[in-house]
DNA sequence: GCGACTTTGTTCCTGCGTTCACAAGCGGTT
DNA sequence: AACCGCTTGTGAACGCAGGAACAAAGTCGC
């Protein structure tokens, strides 16, 4: 009753963003809110967000709008976070130690319990109360944690071996920042974050938009770092 | 005739991770690929890379497929990359200064031309040859450059205002970080990226595929971080 | 107690993206 | 020179997401 036939990805996405917006207006001790004033935080349109909302069942009152706490609860529950998510993270370079470092994950019940390198230099070092552990125990943590979600930072070159290593070893879910396409075994999900190109999407963007040829790199750029 | 009148963005964002690929063959010596095998190594459909690549003419031999440095060639030049990007990067804390150090840009044709931080204690560090400077001469660096691409890496509740400068000084693509859904005046595009969601959609995409209870945080997981 | 206003939940419709399937064209071979 | 296999490019159908408009329902005011 609670989980529906299906809920869309894109619509789960966005329910992501409420549950962020609602978090912050509970905080701030709000009661009750509109549509059409959480569309317009969340940047959406306000008859989307109500068909979103629609795939939970009824969660507002008519002529008043929504109460801010139940929502919360509500989206939180199907979005699975009530139990909280072990993650393994491998590959702490400088995006894998700016990962492990940042605290909002565990607020929003990702939890790392594993972080994982292949630098003899980087093992031993503590990020964010954990320790970095040789690539060779990722199986074990996976295994003693129980953990669904492994994140991989790594480079390019080593990025498929390290998916097919999470997957035999009982990972479920990955997160790939390396820009590579990885190929996983069915029932392992992959998403890829891929920041290059988000870049040259923004780039294309702007260039379709016409005009605007005029940049000057070399007005303050010392070295250009071409590779 | 180079700009068809339009091209969606669903394909451009595709077909960056096509220039990727080909780079990658061309780089291995290969000459010629079928649409079959690029379209396995990208992870999509084989009619779906033709329909993309059909946006920018025709561009393959029948019966052979398609060169491979000439196609290159092709993506880069509609994608906007024979011109460089001057980008600036606001918020130099650990996500921004791996994204400041990390080289994957510069080879792509972005360059970084200002990093900005409000910490005293941030400013005047040298991260890939470039200084930390105060976000005071954020609109300087921005006009005496001509930079069309920001990104945020600060701490949510400095983002909005921060994307309020960049706009008022001349960005027109935002790549944002932070975990604040912004509003930015028309002509100016911000592409998002929020690692929680990501993380959210696939704990949901689990949950939703069944069974999995047995997470056990408590194993090596000191304390759970419930908010 | 009743009316009017506000807001939700739903339905319809339009447009886009994706996939399948087929015709057109080129190279290699005999 | 003609045939055959292979691959591209395109046209059509399917499914889905997004947006606008409408009906149901609940609350506030009189």
């Amino acid at each position: 009753m609670q989980s529906r036939p299906r809920i869309p990805e894109a619509t789960v996405a966005r329910l992501a963003v409420y549950l962020r917006v609602l978090t912050g207006l509970a905080d701030g001790g709000r009661r009750t809110v509109s549509s059409g004033e959480l569309a317009s935080a969340a940047g959406v349109n306000p008859a989307g967000l109500r068909k979103d909302l629609s795939h939970l069942g009824p969660c507002g009152t008519r002529g008043v709008g929504y109460e801010v706490s139940t929502l919360r609860d509500r989206i939180a529950g199907v979005l699975g976070m009530e139990t909280a998510h072990a993650c393994v993270l491998v590959g702490i370079g400088n995006l894998g130690a700016a990962l492990a470092g940042y605290g909002g994950f565990g607020s929003r019940g990702f939890e790392f319990v594993g972080l994982f390198d292949a630098s003899p230099a980087r093992v031993g070092q503590q990020i964010g109360g954990l320790p970095v552990r040789p690539v060779a125990e990722l199986e074990d943590v996976v295994a003693a944690t129980g953990a669904t979600i492994g994140v991989i930072a790594t480079p390019a070159e080593v990025a498929q071996p390290v998916c097919d290593r999470l997957a035999a070893a009982g990972v479920r879910s990955i997160l790939n920042f390396a820009p590579v396409t990885l190929s996983a075994p069915a029932g392992v999900d992959v998403r890829q974050v891929d920041l290059s190109v988000e870049l040259q999407v923004l780039a294309f963007l702007d260039k379709q938009r016409g005009a605007v040829p005029g940049v000057r790199l070399d007005a303050l750029a010392p070295a250009g770092g071409m590779a």
